[in-house]
DNA sequence: GGAAAGCAGTGCAAATTTTGCATCACCTTG
DNA sequence: CAAGGTGATGCAAAATTTGCACTGCTTTCC
């Protein structure tokens, strides 16, 4: 796109915060770059970075302007992508932003599934935690998020939200195995592999643990649910996830459910949390970005046989 | 602003249904805007515009893309006004739809005291009737309509409304002056001079009137207020007039009040109409935009002492 | 404290893009 | 069938954008 090249160039100035590093990343010279924007910033009548020794930063007229930018290269991937349904293709790029619980079986599953009916449409999937999550949103970096955490921002919507008990994995063969929900006293003593601090996972838990001084030995912390997983094939002990990561009601039996078994920790002991699925509010999402949208939504009603309120 | 000529040529050639009339008027040759057309044609992958024996039109994906042009235009005021707003001095331009209704005296009045404030502000005004004020604001073309009819479009959003009885405007001396209402049977017999058949006003006379059959002689019909105001000085007649057009409420007698005199139609007879004071929904207004907005719902309520809804 | 390395900005010539002229092919209208 | 309108295209001139070499400034590091 041609016409958008100024601003394209703006908006990579912005996020290097560097004119010289963004002519890199943009292969031109960092004096043509330079040159651009101060064109742009005579045509605007007023600055739009700061200059500063170590480089260039926006400004407040620049945050304004950079912000607008975003929102016209979204609503041109969304102009684009309705173009594009015209002549019969469906194609497009979807942007999804999400926490490890929802990438874990949920999102391929669902991807794999729209992929087959529309093999034109490509994904891009960040992992992130939910603060992140939101800022990608808003500054359209990312077109849909799944966000296992409570909602900070005011310009995210929620399309859709699923309230998820946390379960407590385990060995099949662990002391706990046998009882139908977990209660927290029945932790004590246990060996625990806990989430890292920023996971919304772990949140619940630090505020349901803590506050009930559980006597438990944490002998690790993970971002990562493989290796959680992977880990208790060789040392005992317990971590915890949420049922969209499990996928315990949906599909076969796989490997994880062989070796393990997850358990539900009794609601009276913990809140379930809450899955929100969400977008920019006030933004028209591309034809791909909002059929995917509604298909998560119908898979999870369908397929993992959750409530969705909407 | 240079980044955006591309996109403004195809405004004016979607505007002017021919390539060559677009160039004349954009003070290139047909050449050169043509082959910008056919560049960008190019980028998005599909033509956006037939190609007719006599010129060229908008095809649906040139539809969409130039509805995503003007709203991009639209944006980018609103931004430039935002950033204009920083440094203190409000600068803008606001264009309004209106009837002639409110083009008579709330405008004229509201306008003035705000350029007084912000006198850097200037103001596009577009006499038109409901179906095309609406039409203005879909195409971006006007910020704010000021409709007395029925709101037809969903993507209209009325910021305000106010109710409006309709008066019947006569000689000083006519017979029914005495009257503090008029009823629709005292009509019968009467001369009365209309306006034409688009205006609410009209749409609400003809529904009153016609229903009843009253017998009267409409000697004229016309769509201009000050023509039937200066008529009546040389044939005693009647005509019709809702009061933010007589501003009778409103600051010192002028020439109107003088020679002429308004009596509202009893309410039993005919019901109030209302005046929609609306922009596009969705759309954030530029900043003089929004606050002139402001300014006609604090000035009806304020110093025409009108009930507006919110 | 001075040298080195980073940054944005600028003059000038080369490279690239855009423009305008002349002209074609096409269609409708008279 | 000719006349007058339309959009498209080859080619050279005009205008713009780019890259190189260099400036002036600040921070950092030796």
């Amino acid at each position: 796109m041609r016409f958008m090249t100024s601003l394209r160039f703006i908006d990579a100035v912005a996020r290097e915060g560097s004119i010289r590093k963004a002519a890199d990343k943009l292969a031109i010279t960092s004096t043509a770059l330079n040159r651009r924007i101060l064109q742009i910033e005579e045509e605007i009548g007023q600055p739009l970075f700061e200059r500063l020794p170590g480089g260039v930063r926006l400004n407040t007229a620049g945050e304004i302007f950079v912000q607008h930018i975003r929102s016209q290269f979204a609503d041109l991937a969304r102009v684009q992508s309705q173009i594009a349904d015209l002549s019969g293709i469906r194609r497009g790029h979807v942007q999804i932003a999400s926490g490890a619980d929802a990438l874990r079986r949920l999102l391929p599953e669902t991807i794999a599934k729209y992929r087959a009916k529309h093999p034109a449409v490509s994904f891009d999937l960040t992992r992130c935690y939910g603060e992140e999550a939101e800022a990608r949103l808003f500054s359209l970096d990312s077109d849909i998020a799944l966000i296992f955490a409570p909602i900070r921002a005011a310009h995210v919507h929620v399309a859709a939200t699923l309230r998820q008990q946390i379960h407590c994995v385990m060995p099949a063969d662990h002391r706990l195995a046998s009882h139908e929900q977990i209660r927290l006293r029945d932790l004590a003593g246990e060996k625990l592999v806990l989430p890292t601090a920023q996971s919304g996972v772990r949140q619940l838990l630090d505020t349901g643990l803590l506050r009930r001084n559980v006597d438990m030995e944490v002998i690790l912390e993970s971002d990562s649910f493989e290796f959680m997983q992977n880990f208790l094939h060789f040392e005992s002990s317990l971590f915890f996830q949420i049922p969209i990561a499990i996928g315990a009601d949906s599909g076969p039996a796989d490997d994880f459910e062989q070796a393990l078994v997850a358990r539900p920790i009794d609601t009276a002991d913990m809140p379930a949390g809450t899955l929100h699925i969400c977008h920019l509010k006030g933004r028209v999402l591309p034809v791909a970005a909002a059929k995917f949208l509604d298909n998560i939504i119908t898979t999870l009603r369908d397929t993992y046989h959750q409530n969705v309120d909407q």
